[in-house]
DNA sequence: AGCGCTTATAGACCTATGTCAATATAGACA
DNA sequence: TGTCTATATTGACATAGGTCTATAAGCGCT
């Protein structure tokens, strides 16, 4: 089962209880956001005018090696986060905003009013 | 510096990139909820009517061993999640919803007009 | 074909983490 | 004080995961 769907029919925590094969399902999402150089990889992505971030650009921006870099990019990838085209030599990663917002639906709190 | 301090200065991931600081403290209460039995935890604690849950009804809901689940309340615990009180002999533990809120808002993606 | 640049994969290493059994701690009540 | 129940802590174990070096794979260019 694709993860943006177990996202879909997950409900916001607060409302109900995870069954265990959401709550596996996501973890592996937030497992995905639970690295700090995932996390401003995602930040980088995401923020960028024009939606899509060359891999040479991301690998400059940290002083960690390239195959690193490629790997944390393949987690990202593997969880629905991110999406990657490769054109001539290159290879663009954009954001999949669906994904986020399901997580950020997930976590929603109802209005403590 | 406070975790939740930390959630509330970071901007949204689609806004700009996040610092490494800023990365590092977000990244910690992601990894909590990057594990299935705490992502259920959570939800059981945070749908319960009343807002509050003894720990016997948790581990009552799992097939795990005791201090597995105390070492997994501990964890939503200290990254600011959750907080427990004690009332006689049982240990009740209650959603902090700013946090959940604060990282919700994190992961906001701008509506697709 | 061969070279150079960009990105991905494989394998090794070390640390972090989820789980358990055993034990400690805290509180209620004889 | 002693005992029973509820929860937390400790220490051990196995697996997962982040990082690196070395190497492979894709693509353009001559």
């Amino acid at each position: 089962m694709e993860l943006l769907e177990i996202l879909e029919c997950s409900p916001p925590l607060a409302r109900e209880p995870l069954s265990a094969e959401q709550a596996a399902g996501v973890a592996r999402v937030f497992k995905a956001l639970g690295d700090p150089v995932r996390l401003r990889i995602l930040s980088i992505v995401a923020s960028r005018a024009g939606g899509e971030v060359c891999v040479c650009d991301i690998t400059d921006a940290f002083e960690l090696s390239q195959p690193t870099i490629s790997h944390h990019l393949k987690v990202l990838k593997d969880v629905g986060l991110l999406t990657s085209e490769r054109r001539a030599s290159w290879v663009y990663y954009r954001l999949v905003p669906e994904t986020l917002g399901e997580l950020s639906a997930l976590l929603t709190v109802p209005a403590t009013v």
